[in-house]
DNA sequence: GTCTATACACGGATAGAC
DNA sequence: GTCTATCCGTGTATAGAC
């Protein structure tokens, strides 16, 4: 276990600070004072802002990529997997009720500073996208798997911001089940020969 | 036809940057620049930034409450209303691409500001949802009309959202295409005594 | 109502001592 | 590797002339 640098505190401390905080608004100050360090040692590790917020988004997409991994070694199938990803709205409820996903809160927050780094941070919806598809693959929908996924994707990110505009934590818990239910339609449909019901067409 | 004002001006272009940079990352200057006034002017009009959140808030909440009007003179059914709110997806697809909702982007910034105007922003969510759960009442689905309300509102958000993401057209059309079936779905079921399927259940 | 000039704090970033 | 001191641009906000 190697030891945690200087280095790995700030991009910690930044990581937390720009979800509770935002990436513009967090300042060298803001982050040097949760480290405990000086403005001007920041520089030593890290030359620009944005530098950090590589690093930071960086170490999202290893954190991410270890719980997928995780997910993939409990989950006994594609279903189960898929429930433990739309878990996290509840697991994460009220880190979610007060500043919303931090996937897809950095994501909008790039796109209005058109900030260089968009394209970095959504590796982290495509991440998720991409393990997604891959489980409603294996579930027998190979053929609309990506919009499946696209589509559980925006659920939670819906979910995810209404929660936070509304600080409400019953919301998350309904829409949760009803997207399990949701699932377990598309699961015992892929038993039997392709239904036609209220699945996902096109 | 009353003439617009310098003060409608300013609001207009902020609301604007508001929307397309974000509150905290639009500056005076930036505002003063399309209004083409000076800064010094500004101070005549509004004393704070804050002041004119407030005012662009409320801009935006008169625009709305006048697009709701419309659809409900417009719309021949309660559904019909519900399928111009879905529409606005694609109607503003272009600037959805590009800044996401202009409601849920700025109520999740303000949430991570943690400005005093969040509940005031929140407003138009609250405008929003009270308008569909009207819509679902008439629609004959009294007893789980404001979870149908949230949940559209929340898919809503969820499409915008990833959209934005991904600058992706074709998911926006496919997503809004699939609520419409759903929403059909639910029409014809409440023509019927309530059938027990895909329906939203507690 | 609109302007210029300006105060003042804070942001990112650098230089150089220890 | 960490510190202090400092530069400089920008941001909000004010004072006061026209």
């Amino acid at each position: 276990m190697k030891a945690r640098t200087t280095r790995d505190h700030i991009v910690e401390a930044a990581d937390h600070l720009f979800y509770q905080r935002g990436f513009d608004h967090t300042s060298f100050t803001d982050i040097a004072d949760v480290v405990q360090i000086s403005r001007g040692n920041f520089y030593y590790h890290f030359k620009t802002k944005d530098e950090i917020l590589d690093a930071v988004i960086g170490k999202r997409l290893a954190d991410r990529r270890e719980m997928l991994v995780q997910w993939e070694l409990e989950g006994e199938s594609p279903a189960d997997r898929i429930r433990s990803f739309i878990n996290i709205l509840i697991v994460n409820k009220e880190k979610i009720k007060r500043y919303g996903c931090p996937i897809g809160t950095l994501s909008a927050e790039l796109a209005k500073l058109n900030h260089s780094a968009q394209n970095e941070a959504n590796r982290l919806f495509t991440l998720f996208r991409t393990w997604l598809r891959r489980q409603f693959s294996l579930l027998g929908r190979k053929a609309d798997a990506d919009a499946l996924a696209m589509h559980v994707l925006a659920h939670s990110q819906g979910v995810a911001t209404l929660a936070n505009a509304f600080n409400d934590e019953k919301f998350i818990k309904k829409e949760v089940k009803q997207i399990g239910s949701w699932l377990a339609e598309i699961e015992c449909q892929n038993t039997e020969p392709q239904s036609q019901s209220a699945a996902l067409k096109n």
